[in-house]
DNA sequence: TTACAATATATTATCCAAAATATAAGGCAA
DNA sequence: TTGCCTTATATTTTGGATAATATATTGTAA
C-alpha cells in the first residue's frame, strides 16, 4: 500500500489481465489474423508480458476457441472459413433465441428499460455509420454486442449468458475481418427486435432475430474476404 | 479435433497435459471439493508441476467454469447449488437435443455403429452396477459419456460438440459429487434412447432424452447432498 | 538429383526466485 | 474493551533463466 505500482493498482488489474484483454481484443478486431503463428518472443516484446504470464493467456484464448494449441509446437490464431462461420453462426442462434423467449417470458421492466436503452446508443451509432461515418465501426461493434446481451439479460442462467458471450464474440469476429457494416437494412432489423422484444411476441421476435443472424451471416460471406 | 475424456493419460504429451487432466478429474470426480481454496504450493505438491504451470491450467479451468478466479486473491473451485445445476442441465438439454436431431437427419451407417457399440460397452458396466459392484461407478460414468456423445457425434459442428462437452462435463461433476447409481430406469432409458435414435424418430427420441436428464437432475437433487 | 541423416538453430515448456499484494496478528490510543 | 493503525506472515503474481523439443539446414550416399 506504501507506492502502489504505476501499472496495476491504479486499476486494481492485474497486468496479465490487461494483457489477456488487449491480444483477446486483437484477434477479434483482426489485427493478430487467422492463421497466424504467435510467437512468444514476439508477443513478449509487443504486448509487454513474460512468457509464462502469455502461456497462460493463450490457454485462456485456447479454451474460448480464440487460438489453437498445437501440442508442443506453440499457438497460433484460430483461423476462419466459411464453415467456421456457419457453424458459430448456427451456435449463437441457438443459445440466443433460447434466451431471448426465456426473457422475453420473464423480462421485468428495469429489463425492458435496459433494452431500450441500449437500442438508443446503438442507433446512434448506426445512424453515423449510415451517414458514411467509418470510423465508428467498432464503437457499433460495442453498441450492437450490448443491444443484443440487453434483449436476453433477463434470462436468469449464468451459463447460458456466458456461452452465448464467447460464441457472439467469435461470431462478431468474422464481422470486423470483413470491417463492413450492413446498413439500414441491420439498423431496421434491430429497431424492430426491439419493438418485438417489448410488444412481448416471442414467436415474432425469434423469426427476426434468425433472419437477422443469417443476413448477416450471407452479408459476411458476400464480401469475398472468408475463404472456403 | 479429438473430445477425450478425462480419465486417459498419454505418454508423449507434456506434464502440464497430464496435470491438467488429473486436476480436472479430481474436480469432477469430487476429490477437489467444491469451494475449496487451491492453494498454489500445495497443488504443487500434489501434481508434482510448478507455479507457473499450475496458473495456466487454473487459467483453462477457470475458462471452463470448474474453478473461480478471484481477483487477487487466488483460485477456489467452482461452488455448486441447486440452481447451478438446473442451469447447466437446461444448457446441456438445450444443446444435446439440438445436436441429437440434427445426426438423426443426416447420420451414416458408421454413427448408427458407433451408437451400437457405445451402448453395449455401457450396458455391460450398467448390468454390474444393477447388480451391485459399485466399484464400477467411474468407469460407467465414462460410458455414459461416451454413449451420450456417440449419439450426437454426426452433427457436424464442432462448435456445438466443443460447447456440449464442457456443459456435459460440469453437468456430470454433480452426479459425481452425490456418487449416486440411478439404477435400471436409467439403464432402460439408455437402451430405449438407442433404439429411437437407430429408428429415426427425432421427436420421440428428444422427448425420452428430456425426460431422462430431467430424472437425472431430480435423481440429484434427491439425494439432499447438493446445497440450495 | 533425390532421399536420408546429422547437426545447428529457433522456439517452446518448465522451473526457480524475487517483487507485489492481501491476510492475519499484535500493539496503541480512545 | 473496542476500534484502528502498524507490523509480520502467507500467498499470489510476475520476470528471468534453463532444459527439452521441434524445425530448418547442410552434407553425404544411393
Amino acid at each position: 500500500m506504501k507506492h502502489k505500482s504505476f501499472f496495476i493498482a491504479s486499476e486494481n488489474e492485474t497486468v496479465g489481465e490487461v494483457a489477456f484483454r488487449n491480444i483477446r481484443a486483437d484477434i477479434i478486431r483482426g489485427k493478430l489474423k487467422p492463421g497466424q503463428k504467435l510467437k512468444l518472443e514476439k508477443l513478449k516484446a509487443d504486448y509487454g508480458v513474460a512468457v509464462p504470464t502469455l502461456r497462460e493467456i493463450l490457454s485462456r484464448l485456447a479454451a474460448e476457441e480464440f487460438v489453437v494449441a498445437e501440442g508442443q509446437r506453440g499457438f497460433e490464431v484460430t483461423s476462419v472459413s466459411e464453415a467456421g462461420l456457419r457453424d458459430i453462426a448456427a451456435l449463437r442462434l441457438l443459445l440466443e433465441t433460447h434466451a431471448l423467449r426465456q426473457s422475453i417470458a420473464t423480462g421485468d421492466l428495469q429489463w425492458e428499460a435496459r433494452v431500450v436503452s441500449s437500442h438508443y446508443m446503438l442507433k446512434v451509432v448506426e445512424t453515423k455509420l449510415i451517414d458514411g461515418d467509418i470510423s465508428q465501426v467498432e464503437q457499433w461493434v460495442q453498441q450492437d454486442w450490448e443491444f443484443h446481451h440487453a434483449t436476453i439479460s433477463a434470462c436468469a442462467s449464468p451459463a447460458m449468458m456466458a456461452a452465448h458471450s464467447t460464441a457472439f464474440d467469435r461470431f462478431l469476429r468474422y464481422h470486423m475481418l470483413v470491417l463492413d457494416f450492413r446498413g439500414k437494412p441491420a439498423a431496421d432489423e434491430h429497431a424492430q427486435l426491439r419493438d418485438l422484444v417489448i410488444a412481448r411476441d416471442a414467436e415474432a421476435a425469434i423469426k427476426l432475430l434468425t433472419s437477422h443472424v443469417e443476413s448477416g451471416l450471407n452479408h459476411v460471406l458476400g464480401t469475398g474476404k472468408i475463404p472456403a
